[in-house]
DNA sequence: GAGTTTGAAACT
DNA sequence: CAGTTTCAAACTC
C-alpha cells in the first residue's frame, strides 16, 4: 500500500523523501517500523490511511537531501500517503502498531509536544482521496520555514490540478488523457497557476476537515525545532545554510517535454531523494494508470534542491535528467539572503541556473538588488568612485587575485560628502562611511573590498568610464598589454610612507597591497593605528580630504541614469591647477577624473574637451569632420563602434588625438549627443538661454569668433530635439557653465539654489543637434 | 628604465 | 592665504 514517494519525510526546513520505505533493506523502513504513528488519518472514501509519524531522535540513517548540510536537516517528521493497495510489510506493522501503541505514544514524553499541538484526537477522517493531494500541496507551504515568500507556495501544476479534479468527481482517466490534458495547458503562466490553484483551493468546500488537518499538521510540523534538536545545530559550513532553506515545487515543463519527462517523472519522487536517483523506478508496481499519486509525483510537481540539482545535471550526461534540471527551478532561502527561484513557466526562454553556478553567483545573478554594493555611490577617492561605477553598473565581479585583495582603512571618521546623494551614503558601505565603519561585520567589510578590489581600473572617470590605472608605467603597460583594465590601483611611494595623500592608496581609503611598489609602507594593517592618526589628521585639515575628488551632480538623478554618468555633470571637487598641461592630461585631475574644469579651476590655457574648449573642438569638427570630428571622438577614445561600449581608455595624450584614427563625426555622431558621449554619455550643454558663468580663468576663452553661432545651434537643437527630459528648469536655468563671447563666464540668475550647492554650481549641460 | 615634467599635497 | 617644498604620478626619450 506505501509508495515510496509517498513518504514525505518532514525536516524542520522542509520536506523531502529519502527513499522507498518499502523497501525492506531501505532505513526508512526500518525505522518506521519500529514506530508508532503519533497520529493516523482515515481517508473515509477510501478506506485508505496514512501516518504522521514523529522522529525524535532522527535515525541516522534518515537524512534530508540537506543531510551534507546540517544537521538541522535530518528527518523529524514522517508522513507516509496512502495509495494503491499493496501488500506491504512496513503497512501492515505501522498499522498493527498504530492501533495497539498510538494512545502510548501519544503519552509518550517524547512525542508530549507534538501530540498536544495536534489535538486530542488519534485519528482524523479525511473523505477523499483529493483532499490527500491537498496534504501533498498544502504541507510544504505551510512548513514553518516556508513563509514569508510568494515562492516559497508549491506551485500545482495543470496536470495536478486535472488529476485532482478528475478524482474528485470519482472518475478515472487515463495517463493519456492526463497528458492531453497537461499539455494542453503546459504553456499557462505560473502565476496563473498559482492563482487557479488558489482559486480552485478556496471554492473547494469540502475540504474543511482536511484543512484543519493541515493547518494541525503544520502546526505541529512547524514547531519541528523544539529544543530537543539543539543538538543538532551546527550548521556545516558547506551547506547552503541550511537554516532557512526551503523548497520550492514548481512545474517547469514545456509541452514537448512532457512526453519525454512524464516517464521519468512518474518514477521521480516528489521530492527528489538526495542522490538525485531520478532515475530509479520507484514504482514497483509498474502500474499502467497513473493515479492521482503518481501525477503529483510525475508531477510536474517536484522541489528540488538548487544546487544540487545544478550540480547533478552539470555532470549529467542524459538528456532526460537534463530536461528535468532545465524544467525545474529551486528556491532555497539563505537566513537573511534569500535565493531566489527562477521560476519560469518557460523553461527555454528561461533556463536555470547555470550548473556551475555556485552559491555566490547564484546571490549575485538572483539578487541584484539586494547586493549591498548595487547601490553604492561616487566614493570617496579615486577608488571608490571606481566602486561606484562598478556597482552602478552592477557588474560587481569579485575578482579575488591577491593582489588585488585589499582592505579598506576602517576609519571612525565620516566624511561630509556633501555632494554626495544622502541615499547613497547610506547605502555605500566604506568604511570611510560610518555605516560600515560601526558595523562589527567584518564580513560586510570584506565583501566591501572585494567587491572593489579593482578600483584602480576606472580612477574617477565616472560611471563605467575607464581610464588606464594610474600605477607604475610598467605594470600599467603589462596590465594595457594583458588587456586587463581591471588592474589593481597600485602606489609607489618612497617617502611618504604611503600615509599620506600623495599616496593613492591611502587617499582611496585602503590599505597598501603586497603588489604596491611603496617603500617602507606603513599604510597596511598592522599599522591600523598609525594609519588611522594620520587620516584624523589628514581630515582635522581638510575634512574632505578623503572624499572623492570627482562629485557627481546628483541633482541629474531624475534625468535618469545617461545624465547622471555625463561626465559634464561631474565636477572635480576643488578643480585643478594647472599651468602647462592644458588640463589636456592627466596631470589634471579634471582630466584624469572625466569632467570639465569648473568655477573652482584655477588652471591657465584650459583645453579640458569637457570644458569650455570642448566647444570649441567640436566647432572646429563641424567645419572639418573628416580631420576635427575626427579629434573629437578620438580624444575622448571613442570610435564609432566605441561610443556603443563603455569602458574605453581616454587619450593618454593630446599627440594621440592628432594620430588617432577615428570617423567622422558625422559617423560617430549618429546618436544626437554622440559627438560629445563619452563611453555613451551625454555631457551637459551650454545654453544661451542662460548666460553662462564668468569663467574665472582667463584662458578659457573661445578664440573662435563663430561660437556664438554654434551655442545657438546648441541651443536650437536643446529646444528642438532634447528629450523632454533634459527640457525642463534643470536644464536651461541651471547653473551653466560655457565659454560666452566675451570670455566670461556669468552666473544664470536662476540657478541659484544649485549655485549654493557645490556640486551644482560647476554643472553645466551640453547638448548637441545632431548634423544630418 | 631612467630621467623629466607636472601638479597636488604638504609645509611654512 | 600665498609661497615654497615635497612627493609621486605622468610622461618622454
Amino acid at each position: 500500500m506505501w509508495r515510496s514517494f509517498e513518504c514525505l519525510l518532514i525536516t524542520r526546513h522542509g520536506y523531502t523523501r529519502q527513499e522507498d520505505p518499502t523497501q525492506p533493506d531501505s532505513p526508512v523502513f526500518n525505522y518506521l517500523s519500529t514506530l508508532s504513528p503519533i497520529r493516523t488519518f482515515n481517508l473515509s472514501s477510501s478506506a485508505q490511511s496514512f501516518h504522521l509519524f514523529n522522529f525524535a531522535s532522527p535515525p541516522s540513517a534518515l537524512t534530508s537531501p540537506l543531510n551534507n548540510c546540517s544537521k538541522d536537516s535530518k528527518i523529524t517528521r514522517a508522513i507516509l500517503l496512502p495509495d494503491e493497495p499493496k501488500n506491504n510489510n512496513l503497512q501492515n506493522r505501522i498499522e498493527d502498531r498504530s492501533a495497539g501503541t498510538l494512545n502510548a505514544a501519544e503519552q509518550s514524553d517524547v512525542h508530549d509536544e507534538e501530540v498536544g499541538n495536534f489535538g486530542s484526537g488519534g485519528e482524523a477522517n479525511v473523505s477523499t482521496s483529493a483532499e490527500a493531494l491537498k496534504l501533498v500541496i498544502e504541507l510544504p507551504k505551510s512548513l514553518k520555514y516556508d513563509s514569508g515568500s510568494p515562492e516559497n507556495k508549491i506551485s500545482l501544476s495543470d496536470s495536478v490540478k486535472t488529476e485532482t479534479e478528475s478524482n474528485v468527481a470519482g472518475t478515472e482517466i487515463s495517463s493519456a488523457e492526463l497528458v492531453q490534458s497537461v499539455t494542453k495547458d503546459a504553456d499557462r503562466s505560473f502565476e496563473n497557476e498559482m492563482g487557479e490553484q488558489r482559486i480552485q483551493m478556496e471554492q473547494n468546500k469540502e475540504v474543511c476537515d482536511w484543512e484543519k488537518f493541515i493547518d494541525e499538521a503544520s502546526d505541529i510540523l512547524s514547531c519541528g525545532t523544539p529544543s530537543k534538536e539543539k543538538h543538532q545545530e551546527e550548521p556545516d559550513e558547506k551547506c547552503v545554510d541550511s537554516g532557512t532553506l526551503s523548497f520550492v515545487a514548481t512545474v517547469l515543463q514545456s509541452p514537448n517535454d512532457f512526453d519525454d519527462t512524464k516517464k521519468m517523472d512518474s518514477a521521480c519522487p516528489l521530492i527528489f531523494s538526495e542522490n538525485h536517483d531520478m532515475d530509479t523506478p520507484l514504482n514497483k508496481s509498474g502500474a499502467a494508470k497513473t493515479n492521482e499519486a503518481d501525477l503529483i509525483s510525475a508531477g510536474k510537481s517536484c522541489a528540488v534542491l538548487t544546487e544540487e540539482v545544478v550540480n547533478y545535471s552539470s555532470t549529467e550526461q542524459d538528456d532526460k535528467q537534463q530536461k528535468m534540471t532545465r524544467r525545474r527551478c529551486l528556491v532555497y532561502e539563505m537566513s537573511g539572503t534569500h535565493y531566489r527561484k527562477l521560476l519560469d513557466s518557460s523553461p527555454i526562454s528561461k533556463p536555470p541556473v547555470s550548473p556551475n553556478t555556485s552559491k555566490e553567483k547564484c546571490l549575485a545573478a538572483n539578487k541584484p538588488g539586494s547586493n549591498k554594493f548595487s547601490s553604492l555611490v561616487p566614493g570617496i577617492g579615486l577608488h571608490l568612485n571606481a566602486i561606484a561605477a562598478t556597482a552602478k553598473n552592477k557588474i560587481i565581479v569579485k575578482r579575488q587575485t591577491l593582489t588585488c585583495r585589499r582592505q579598506l582603512i576602517s576609519s571612525p571618521h565620516t566624511i561630509t560628502s556633501m555632494d554626495l546623494p544622502s541615499s547613497d551614503i547610506k547605502s555605500f558601505n566604506s568604511p570611510i562611511v560610518p555605516s560600515l565603519a560601526g558595523s562589527d561585520s567584518n564580513e560586510q567589510k570584506d565583501e566591501v573590498v572585494q567587491a572593489i578590489q579593482n578600483p584602480c581600473q576606472s580612477s574617477v572617470f565616472g560611471e563605467g568610464i575607464e581610464f588606464p590605472p594610474s600605477s607604475p608605467k610598467k605594470k600599467r603597460r603589462k596590465l594595457e598589454n594583458s588587456g586587463d583594465d581591471d588592474s589593481c590601483k597600485r602606489c609607489n611611494c618612497k617617502r611618504s610612507k604611503c600615509l599620506k595623500l600623495y599616496c593613492e592608496c591611502f587617499a582611496a581609503g585602503l590599505y597598501c597591497v603586497d603588489s604596491c611598489n611603496c617603500q617602507d609602507c606603513l599604510n597596511k594593517p598592522i599599522h591600523e593605528e598609525t594609519v588611522l592618526e594620520t587620516r584624523r589628521q589628514i581630515e582635522s585639515r581638510n575634512p574632505l580630504a578623503f572624499a572623492p575628488k570627482v562629485i557627481r551632480c546628483s541633482s541629474t538623478a531624475h534625468n535618469g541614469d545617461e545624465l547622471e554618468k555625463t561626465p559634464a555633470s561631474a565636477r572635480h571637487k576643488r578643480g585643478c591647477n594647472c599651468k602647462k598641461s592644458g588640463c589636456l592630461k592627466k596631470y589634471c585631475e579634471c582630466f584624469q577624473g572625466g569632467v570639465g574644469c569648473s568655477l573652482s579651476c584655477r588652471c591657465e590655457g584650459c583645453k579640458n574637451t569637457f570644458g569650455p574648449e570642448g566647444i570649441a573642438i567640436f566647432r572646429e569638427a563641424q567645419i572639418e569632420p573628416e580631420e576635427s570630428s575626427i579629434n573629437v571622438s578620438s580624444y575622448h577614445g571613442i570610435s564609432e563602434t566605441d561610443v556603443e561600449h563603455q569602458g574605453e581608455v581616454p587619450p593618454e595624450s593630446s599627440k594621440q588625438l592628432d594620430q588617432a584614427n577615428a570617423k567622422p563625426l558625422k559617423q560617430a555622431r549618429q546618436p544626437l549627443w554622440q559627438p560629445f558621449l563619452f563611453n555613451g554619455i551625454t555631457p551637459q550643454i551650454p545654453s544661451i538661454a542662460n548666460p553662462p558663468p564668468i569663467q574665472p580663468c582667463e584662458n578659457r576663452v573661445t578664440e573662435n569668433p563663430d561660437e556664438s553661432d554654434l551655442i545657438e545651434d546648441l541651443k536650437i537643437a536643446s529646444e528642438d530635439e532634447t528629450p523632454e527630459v533634459l527640457k525642463g528648469d534643470y536644464l536651461l536655468s541651471t547653473c551653466v557653465k560655457s565659454a560666452s563671447p566675451n570670455c566670461k563666464r556669468v552666473s544664470s540668475p536662476h540657478c541659484h539654489d544649485f549655485e549654493t550647492s557645490p556640486g551644482w554650481r560647476s554643472c553645466r549641460k551640453l547638448i548637441l543637434r545632431s548634423i544630418p
